[in-house]
Order: structure tokens, then sequence, then C-alpha cells
DNA sequence: TCTGGGGTCCTAGGACCC
DNA sequence: TCTGGGGTCCTAGGACCC
């Protein structure tokens, strides 16, 4: 909690439908539903239109169809979302740099690292006025609800009080007046299963919640939680806005619109989500060590099997073949409705086989006046799968020799002068015997 | 015509090492 | 011969968020 309200919240009101009417006239004052459209889908945003009738995310699209069946189901054009979003985060650095975004539609921003003349109420109430007109301008006609607090907690429920179009300053001190008449629910963290338990003993009420002490709390939900929510009933949260985080899994899944049973075809299926897994993996510039297979049954069970390699790797084969060893392990027959591949323990570089990767570098190769990336790139690793001869080159830089590990190999550069392999190293002792080979 | 897809974090148990 | 903890890694599942 700081002394001033110096956390902002902004939420993009109705964000997918938003930007489909903004882009489609003909679906303004309309009800517009964008979500999974097929037999097995789910709302993700429905327009406030739509809400009129009942209709809300997480919904089956099926459902939304009966309550209002007038309204427009679209399965949503992400690459709008994304640039719009794109646009509104821009917009929120120019304000400060320490900008956290929770999603496409949703960010904080702390003002206390902004060029911020006057931290009062008043002076942070008409930034946000500013904020919100210029969100409409970048976004060609969206709305964004906005709340400001002491703390990203406060600001968070500060944003929900008012929407759509709304702005909601907390000040400081008055936060206990607001949370303790308020459900557990309003609190981020406390779902369905959570309420359930504190309903058991009693608490309803961020106040109720209040009123029961850490010990019992830690007993009913487990140490994390329970210390967290001691501490949120308290309105105690010093949680920082932190503006660069790193992705620490890449995953796809598929619901089909039938439950599957053919192993060639489940084969077939994870196959293909390994690929587009790898695609994305590669875009990021990263690898993944522990490989990840989700299965939802017909009876919706869901299953999870994952392995760890001994290096990571970005390669489809691979990646696709233990992912369809972990399915061998489970009883599909009686039918698959989902199937999932993920990867995780993701590393910063680029794992190869290096025999097919002299490609790769060439289109790694970096600007020659990009010195930055140089020094990046320069120097890579790879992980050698236990092949007896290993070598690679990059211009004319050769590293080989026989073992099991990683490998570091630093290379000259077209910038740096020919290319030669500087020096490397390696963590298995057997690829201490690397070495540049004798001279052809 | 039940229940998406992309994530994060937490827990608990077992293996393994010191 | 029997009995320890602590730390880390891995795995499976669950809760939660947007």
């Amino acid at each position: 909690m700081r002394a001033e309200p110096t956390i902002l919240h902004v939420d993009l009101d109705a964000f997918f439908a938003s930007v489909e009417q903004r882009d489609k006239p003909s679906l303004r004052g309309k009800p517009v539903v964008v979500g999974g459209i097929g037999g097995r889908g789910v709302v993700a945003t429905a327009s406030y239109e739509a809400r009129a009738f009942g209709v809300h995310s997480a919904m089956p699209t099926a459902e939304a169809r009966r309550r209002c069946p007038n309204a427009a189901f679209l399965a949503g054009r992400f690459h709008a979302y994304r640039e719009t979003s794109r646009a509104v985060m821009e917009l929120l650095r120019g304000i400060s740099p320490l900008v956290e975004p929770l999603s496409l539609d949703e960010a904080f921003v702390d003002l206390s690292a902004a060029d911020l003349a006057d931290a009062s109420v008043a002076g942070v109430s008409a930034l946000a006025h500013e904020l919100k007109e210029k969100v409409t301008e970048v976004t060609g006609g969206l709305t964004g609800s906005v709340g400001i607090g002491s703390s990203k907690f406060i600001a968070k429920i500060a944003s929900e009080l008012d929407k759509p179009n709304g702005l909601v300053v907390i000040a400081p001190g008055m936060e206990q007046d607001l949370l303790r008449p308020m459900q557990v629910t309003v609190i981020p963290g406390v779902g369905p299963a959570t309420a359930e338990n504190l309903r058991r003993i009693g608490v309803h009420t961020v106040a109720d919640l209040e009123a029961v002490s850490e010990d019992e709390l830690v007993r009913v939900l487990g140490k994390a939680q329970g210390h967290g929510l001691y501490l949120l009933a308290r309105a105690e949260d010093d949680r920082p806005v932190v503006s660069e985080r790193e992705a620490k899994s890449i995953s796809v899944e598929d619901t089909y619109d039938v439950d599957h049973v053919d192993r060639r075809i489940l084969d077939a299926l994870v196959d293909r989500q390994a690929t587009k897994v790898t695609e994305r993996l590669r875009k990021a510039r990263s690898s993944g060590r522990t490989v990840t297979l989700k299965v939802r049954l017909h009876d919706f069970s869901t299953h999870t099997r994952s392995a760890t390699l001994p290096g990571p790797t970005d390669d489809a084969r691979t990646i696709s073949r233990v992912a369809r060893t972990l399915l061998a392990e489970l009883d599909t027959s009686g039918g698959v409705r989902l199937l999932g591949v993920g990867v995780s323990a993701l590393a910063d570089w680029i794992q190869d086989d290096l025999f097919s990767d002299a490609e790769d570098i060439e289109e790694e190769a970096p600007e020659p006046e990009d010195v930055v990336a140089l020094a990046r790139l320069g120097e890579r690793r790879y992980w050698l799968p236990g092949l007896d001869v290993v070598h690679t080159e990059h211009g004319q830089g050769w590293v080989w020799g026989s073992g099991r590990g990683v490998v570091t190999v630093r290379f000259e550069t077209a910038a740096t002068g020919p290319g030669r392999v500087l020096s490397f190293a390696a963590d298995d002792p057997a690829l201490q015997q690397l070495r540049p080979p004798p001279e052809a």
C-alpha cells in the first residue's frame, strides 16, 4: 500500500466485441458474441447489448445462442485485437515506463515512475480523464474503464466499480471502508472453490475474512493463499508493477467437435500441435526441456503427462515423438475431446541438431550494423543429443568431438572478422575434447 | 445443446543427493 | 545397524485469470 494513489489499472470494455463493432458498423448497437462458434465453443466476450440477454464470458456458445438468437456470433480476429492492444500499451508506456500488461485488454501502470506533477486524487483523476480520451482516439472509438488506488489490488477493484467507460479513484486511507462490505469473491484469486472453502467457515464478506486469524486461513487454504488473503483482507498489497515478464511455457490445445478414438488420428493431431508449438518456440527464439501432453477424455476428466529431456529442444519431431509416447500411456479408448501439447522449462537460447543447423545460422546471421545483437548471437549453445561425432560450421568455423551434454561455441562473425571458431566449452568432460578440425 | 484456449501459480509426493 | 533432515528436481493435478 502506497501513501499516494499511484497504481492505475485499465480494462478495455468488452474488448473483442468492441473491436468487431468498430470495424463493422452494422454491428454497432447490436448484440455481438465473440468466441468459439463450433458445437463445443464458449463465449470469450459478449457486447453489452448481448449481456442484456444474460450472455457472458465462459458461457457455452450453444447456451448463448439460446438466450440471444439474434446476436452476431463471431470466431474472433486476433490479429486485429493484438494491433489494437498494442496501440493502447504504447499509449500507456508514454505515460510511464512501468506498464504491466495482464492480457490484451488489461494493464497496470505505476504512476510513481511517471512524470507526474500532482499525485493527489485530483491530479491522478485529471490524468486518467485525459488517458481515457486518448484510449478512444488510438483505438478508433473503444472505451476503457480505469481504476486508481494505492495498490494493484485496489486499482483493479476500482476499475470494476463503474464499468463500462468508468473512472474510479480510491483515496488512500479509504481502502478498508470500500472493501469490508464486499463479497470475498471480488478478491482476485478467490474463485468458486476458494469461495466455497471460505463459506464453510462462515466467511462471505471481506469483513468476515478480516476477522479470521492467519493460522486459520493457512489451515483452510494452504500456506500461500492463506497468507495472501490475510494480507488482502487488510488491503495490504505491496506487489510491484513488473513491466518485463518472460514467458514460462508455450502450448497449443484443441477441443474437437467429436471425440476421437483412432490412434492414428490422435497421433496425427499431436503431430500437428507439436509443429505449431515449434513454430511459436522459434518465433520466440526459445526452446524448452519439458514436453507436456494434455488430454481431456469423453467424460471431461483431464490428464497431463510430461517428460523432461536432458536438454532443451525446438525440434518438432522430438516434441512430437515425446508427446506421442506420453499419449500412449493413457487409456483413450473412451474417446478424446481435447488434446494439447506444451513446452516449458524454457531456455532463451536455441538447441540444435548440429547436422541440420547450417541454414538456421544463416537465417539468424545478425545485421552487420547491429552490434548489440551480434554480441548475443555470437555465442550460441548447442545440445548434443548423444552423437558420436558432432560438427557444425558457420562461415569457416568448425567444432567437433564426441559426448553428451551442453557445449558453448563462440563464433567470429562477418562483423568481427572472418568466420572462425573463437572458443568452445562444454559441461561434459567428453566434450572438452572438442577441437577445431585439422587444417584441410 | 453442457463445459475454449492461453497462460500462471501452488501443492504434494517421490527420487536423489549431501 | 538404524535413522536424520534439507534442498532440488520432477511429475500430476487443481485453482484461477482473462
